[in-house]
DNA sequence: CACCAGGAATGTA
DNA sequence: TACATTCATGGT
């Protein structure tokens, strides 16, 4: 936090550009910016978040961006405007089937249900239900991502294997503050960017 | 030209 | 459980 500061995930569509609320975590979610926030989540998977970004605002552009809408497009028209987020046809099928699904979420959900839910839609695993657990409905969920993995074996902070595991050490060594893990994984993200820049990381 | 980014599903041993 | 393969854009 000293070195890069607070990094105000997960950024909005605000006047057609992604915006970033350092600091800003007490305003609640509306649910439009929950539901582009869970879309944003698969469009991101294994994808530079510049690309998603772009598909998200070609959404937007469209008009495309809600449940109801993205049910009733048609499948082509959807590949066409997700192109950007790599692997658009996949990704334009299950866009339909996460939207359906979210149709039946709430932000009043236990976030055991919610999780359970959402793991129940065919192209979101732990890592993507989690980042929606934590960045668009705001739960104390530490979510693991590739870049935490590299932290813990580079410096041995745990041994840890599977998903579960590494997010168990976390979520028991932290205090459970929603806050604290969301700015905690955006800057284990900044810092894995910088690094395998600067150092071509070997693991 | 090669390499990879804010993964997940499916199949095999 | 541990790997391998498929998916298939853009930036560097």
């Amino acid at each position: 936090m000293e070195e890069y500061g607070p990094q105000g995930w997960w950024p909005v569509l605000q006047r057609g550009e992604l915006k970033y609320f350092p600091r800003d975590y007490s305003i609640p979610r509306t649910d439009a910016q929950r539901f582009e926030i869970t879309i944003g989540a698969l469009l991101t998977q294994n994808a530079s978040w510049k690309n998603a970004a772009q598909a998200l605002m070609n959404l937007k552009a469209a008009g495309t961006l809600s449940p109801r809408k993205i049910l009733k497009a048609p499948k082509a028209r959807l590949e066409k405007l997700v192109r950007p987020a790599r692997y658009y046809r996949q990704k334009a099928e299950r866009l339909k089937l996460l939207a359906k699904a979210y149709l039946g979420l709430s932000p009043k959900m236990p976030t055991e249900e919610l999780r359970k839910k959402l793991l129940g839609v065919k192209g979101v695993g732990n890592e993507t239900a989690d980042s929606i657990l934590l960045y668009a409905f705001k739960r104390p969920v530490f979510m693991i991502d590739a870049y935490t993995v590299r932290l813990c074996r580079k410096h041995k902070l745990c041994r840890a294997k599977t998903y579960g595991e590494h997010r168990k050490f976390f979520e028991e060594n932290l205090p459970k503050d929603r806050e604290l893990f969301n700015e905690f994984h955006a800057l284990i993200v900044r810092w894995g960017q910088d690094y395998s820049l600067c150092a071509g990381d070997i693991l």
